[in-house]
DNA sequence: CGATTATGATTAA
DNA sequence: TAATCCTAATCGC
């Protein structure tokens, strides 16, 4: 279950497996055999992330956008590799390493042109180059949408989920509720550094721990999932204690703590 | 073994 | 808001 550090991860552990050598594509479950088909045989020239989407550049011509959506994975088998289960949408295999794609929301060839397009829809990544502060600020600041909405949404950030949207409002101390127009500037570019920071850890961890230990250069040995939060699926504050408060925000559940995060 | 749930998102109502 | 898509792990019976 991925949120955008997952695809980053994936996009440099595809480029580093399978990037430039020629590859065997299939569809064994069958719902995206002509685009195997196409791809087959082909290369890939690139994995590129931004949010959530991830896209793979193929030589010759091919541009193929994935989306893991909730149930989406990837999984990567050292040659050689077993047989596929039935539900592998597309399996890609080099010499050396096979990766297995199942559950996808999306996968599928797409001209060229749908690479702007897509991105068009999509805010800021604040784990790209080009992901630009200002414009995240912007959009928050324009909203009266509650802060913890607005991380959710796509087009402010892109590549937060609903575990980073919790914890970075808990890292940060701003309550969910506050109107995205009622936040201070150093708050807004405290949310968007904390962002990066989190995402950036996810990426090198692959897992998502945001708890106060989980600093880069002293891993958290077996952090168990429901150890790793501060708040996120907590019945108490990992930090104070406090029992912590739920509520639905934007179709989904959010937690927060009510000591660290209060409303002004 | 069926129901439920999940780090997602779109479409319809 | 609800229904829908997709898969897999977990939970209750």
């Amino acid at each position: 279950m991925p949120e955008g550090h997952t695809i980053h991860r994936l996009a440099k552990d595809l480029n580093r497996d399978l990037r430039g050598a020629k590859l065997a594509a299939s569809s064994p479950q069958g719902r995206f055999a002509e685009g195997a088909a196409l791809l087959d045989g082909g290369q890939l020239r690139r994995a590129e992330a931004h949010g959530k989407h991830l896209f793979l550049w193929w030589r010759p011509d091919a541009l193929v956008h994935i989306h893991l959506g909730l149930a989406g994975v990837w999984r990567r088998w050292p040659a050689p590799p077993p047989p596929p289960t039935a539900a592998v949408r597309l399996r890609l295999s080099g010499a050396a390493v096979t990766w297995d794609l199942s559950g996808p929301n999306q996968c599928a060839v797409l001209p060229p042109t749908a690479y702007q397009e897509i991105r068009a829809r999509l805010g800021p990544d604040p784990l790209r180059r080009d992901g630009d502060p200002a414009v995240f600020a912007a959009r928050v600041a324009a909203s009266a949408q509650p802060i913890g909405a607005l991380l959710l949404d796509q087009r402010v950030a892109a590549g937060v989920g609903n575990v980073y949207r919790a914890e970075i409002l808990f890292l940060t101390g701003v309550h969910p509720l506050r109107a995205g127009r009622a936040l201070r500037a150093e708050e807004i570019d405290a949310i968007w550094a904390e962002s990066a920071r989190q995402l950036r850890l996810g990426v090198r961890r692959n897992k998502i721990v945001t708890i106060d230990r989980g600093e880069l250069g002293k891993p958290i040995k077996e952090a168990v999932r429901a150890e790793a939060t501060n708040v996120y699926q907590q019945e108490r504050c990992r930090r104070c204690g406090a029992a912590v408060a739920s509520a639905g925000l934007a179709g989904r559940r959010i937690w927060w703590c009510p000591e660290h995060q209060q409303l002004p």
